[in-house]
DNA sequence: CACAAATGATTAGTATACTAACTAAATGAC
DNA sequence: GTCATTTAGTTAGTATACTAATCATTTGTG
């Protein structure tokens, strides 16, 4: 009934503002989880793509993440200084970045499995609430990354 | 049936990947719609707090945006030199800082009130399936921001 | 009332994240 | 086959966003 539930520009009714805190809040729970592995989320996901595959080119892993180059770069020049991967040009393609894992960085691994859990003990939500979340988040990106 | 889907670690799994990317990707798309009112998304939303009430305190503002003081500290400033706003101690708790909209500041809400149906439009997407979600991300903030 | 504790904002330092400009290498048109 | 175009990464510049440390003011305790 307030002029405010009413307005547009209401604040809470924004989907971008729910979409801002949330995602900056639920990354913030990932920090003391990836503190002792030595990553930020950032860095996580990046690790996570290379778990997937790697080697990968840069231009592979900012598709995978819709990341720019231009934010990959120097995130990946922090995880080879952490030992955790090498960088180095392609050999058929100059241009080309290989991104590939150390055996640090694959043994790395094992600790990550641990992560997904704590953070939805964390939580304290259903699984599957999460999962019908992290569909409609997909279905958003889509719609919105055309 | 491949091994990623059952990976708990698989990328296209992670909650916080889909939520990291759908906010960078929707926030991208407000940067064109914003920048003929010379706004970033986070300086929109601050603008949008002021809207609702002003004067408010950093701390106020914060609360209300979940950003750290620091966060907002310099963002605000650069929105007082745009000429939107005031920052001045407050008189009887010399400790806050009231900031306060302008002439300029108020009369930006005009073009703002334009911005959430262009958004809608370029998602193409349902407004009823819009506030789920955002409702969604309003229950897992809560349960992340606890 | 003096002084420790708490509170509100700022500053310093690090890490994203974007666009724009640039470099180097590969492709393609003629 | 040469040269314009495209492609892959990097660099520069700006703006968030966090924690930790600091400063100033206010509150609360004896």
């Amino acid at each position: 009934m307030t002029q405010m539930q009413d307005d547009p520009l209401a604040l809470d009714r924004q989907v971008c503002f729910a979409l801002a805190a949330a995602s900056r809040s639920v990354i913030g729970m990932y920090r003391p989880v990836l503190a002792p592995l030595g990553l930020t989320h950032p860095q996580y996901l990046v690790m996570l793509s290379l778990w997937e595959r790697s080697p990968r080119t840069v231009r592979d892993i900012g598709q995978a993440l819709r990341l720019e180059p231009a934010t990959l770069s120097p995130l990946l020049k922090r995880l080879e200084s952490a030992g955790l991967l090498t960088r180095q040009r392609n050999r058929e393609d100059e241009r080309s970045l290989d991104v590939e894992l150390t055996a640090a960085g694959r043994s790395l691994r094992t600790k990550a499995e641990l992560v997904p859990a704590q953070i939805v003990e964390r939580l304290g939500m259903d699984v599957a609430e999460l999962e019908r979340i992290r569909d409609s988040l997909t279905q958003l990106l889509a719609a919105s990354d055309g």
